[in-house]
Formats: C-alpha cells, structure tokens, sequence
DNA sequence: TCTACCATGTAATCTGTTACATGATTGC
DNA sequence: GCAATCATGTAACAGATTACATGGTAGA
C-alpha cells in the first residue's frame, strides 16, 4: 500500500525519502503511520523494479547527505493508474488502543474511566483546533486533498461529540445506581 | 493488543479459541480484524505466562475436536486491570485503501472515481442499515459496548454523508471547467 | 559545546494475514 | 454424498515498528 503512496508522490514531482515521509505524514498522518524502516526498503524495491528512476544531487549550501531524487518511470505511472481505478478490495479500518480499553471499561474502576475519557476529550478538543486551522492550507492543494483534510475534521468532530455523549451517559447510569 | 482483548474477554467469562474469536468479531469487528493465527499463537503465549489457564472439555453430543476452555488467573485479571487503567499511548489510526486512492483520484479518470464513490456509498447505505437494526442487540450487553455500537454508527453516518457532499463537489468542480 | 534538524540507511522484532491441514457432525 | 459449521492448529509471508548507526550544518 506504501507503494502506491510513494508512486502517488511521485507522479506529483520528483523527491527523496526524507521528504516523502514529511508529505505522507502532513497529508495523511492522521490515518496513515510511516517510518523510514517502510519508506527507504520500499524506494529500494521500486527502484529494482524500474517503477522509479534516481539521481544522487548535492545540494550546495545545503545540510547532510546527497539527497537521492526519485522520480516515476512510464511503467511506474501505468501500475500506479492501474492501481487508482481499480475498486478497493478492503474495507475501513479503525484501530485505537483507547476504543479497545473503553469496550472494557465496565471491569475496572469507573472514576478512572471517567478520567480517561477527560483525557480523550481535551487531545481531541486540541486536535480539532489544530485541524480546523490547516483547513485553508489545503484549499489550493486540488479539491480531493482538501476533501480528506474535511473528513478529518469531521471525523474528529463526530468523536469528540460521542465522547462528551458518552461521558454524560456514564455518570447519569453510575447516579441511577 | 489482541491479548488485552483476549483477557477481557476471558475476564468475563471462561472461553475457547473459537468462540473468543467469534466475540471479537461480533464486538469490535468493525474495528479490530481477527484471525485463527493470532488467536491461536497468542493463547498459547498467555497459558504459558501464567495468565489463564486451560482445561479439555469433551461436551457430548457437540460436533468437532474437544474444546480447550480457557480461564483467566490472578495473574492475568491483574496485568489485564493494570492495563485497563493505564493511559492509551497510542492515537487512533484510520486505515482505509478507499481513502488512499481518493487522495490520488486527482491524477486519474474523473468518471472512474465517481463510479468507485458510487460503490463505496452502496457499501456504506448496506452496512448503515445493518448497523441501525442491530444497535438493540447491544442494548442489554452494558452501557459501554452499548456506546461502541452507537460509536460504530456514528462513523458510518458521518463517512456516508462525507461521501455524498464529496461526490457533488466533484461534480460540481469538473462541470466548472 | 550541545541540541536540533537534515538525510541516509539497516537489523531485529513484532504483528497481522493468508492459506493451508485435520476431523467430527448435522442437515439437505 | 456433499456442503456447512464447529473446532483445533501451523507455516509462510507481508507489513509495521523500534531502535539503532552515520554524519553534516545551523544556531543558541
């Protein structure tokens, strides 16, 4: 899957590992993790497979190592449209070790859930902030960038909501008791 | 993870490998996939730690090899607590290969990403109306896997309406130019 | 000098997925 | 007889994560 992300960058403009992670994770770092133990084994691969091509450029007055830019190849852009119309074989999944915790929450001590929750509550209350605030950044980045950064948002949106619902439902069920 | 998922499980009541599997799916399927072989490997790793204990049970007359029931130990219910208080490190992670390609949809044939918009709103319709009808089941499983249900809901609701304004956006963008 | 950042990479490990293999029973 | 379901499991592979190692430059 990484694969065809890089591919994606690529068709974009031509880059290098470093700032292929930067873009995976400001573009989709909500919804997609990365590390260079992905990015620099996959560049290797593709690379073999003549889907992209690279150039080592030193970069006067710049800092570090040459960078190596990749650029697509034809037949890396063929796999890469290939990929982009066919229909996705896997559905959606949501995977959060607090939602894991919370299913068994009625095992342990409820005031400590309850402080959990709190916790959630005041991460996604920053995230949403934060969220709302790059929404113009992506205005100018083409309509589907900017329609994934909306869900994003709407997505923090809804489970901020169904967590402060939640909380409420909580305490009311622990009073009737 | 899945061993906290596993201990919780057990928490509740003793169980074997087949069933433990068929809970996970029926609770958090939506969120968590699950497979024999991690079930499997994953039990082994938690009796050999000391953390639940087995017991062979022949029921007469049930179809199948004998039933290996597992029980959690003192152990276990104290790293399983320890666990369940502890603040999840981790956020939340969306993984979704719909939402990898529709980044990209850019690059490709207009009419195709509609089409896969057009699947993916059919997909999210079926799946909604399942959802909504079995969100009575969850209402005597506790207020907890209660709320992971209408949280489930939620999510679905929210992406079928994301997916609707998406697709008259991008109408309306390319009847623009 | 020390920290932060740019930039490359690898090795070990952990986790997850797919695809098998076995075998009994129930119902069509 | 055959398909489906219950129930056990493993091997091979794919993918992700963590933790290192290297080394240069800019700025406090």
């Amino acid at each position: 899957m990484i694969k065809y992300a890089i591919l994606g960058l690529l068709h974009y403009t031509e880059m290098h590992g470093y700032r292929i992670k930067e873009h995976i994770e400001r573009n989709f770092g909500h919804m997609w993790s990365i590390n260079y133990g992905q990015i620099y084994p996959n560049l290797k691969k593709l690379h073999d497979d003549r889907l992209i091509t690279m150039k080592e450029v030193v970069v006067n007055g710049e800092k570090g190592p040459p960078r190596k830019l990749y650029s697509i190849t034809d037949k890396g852009r063929e796999e890469f449209l290939d990929w982009l119309n066919t229909s996705p074989e896997k559905p959606m999944l949501l995977r959060d070790p607090f939602l894991m915790r919370f299913v068994f929450f009625g095992f342990g001590d409820g005031k400590r859930a309850i402080e959990i929750i709190d916790e959630q509550i005041s991460r996604y209350q920053k995230e949403l902030a934060r969220r709302k605030k790059n929404l113009t950044r992506w205005e100018k980045s083409g309509i589907y960038v900017r329609l994934i950064a909306d869900l994003g948002a709407s997505l923090n949106e809804m489970v901020l909501e169904w967590l402060k619902r939640s909380k409420k439902e909580i305490l009311k069920n622990a009073a009737e008791k």
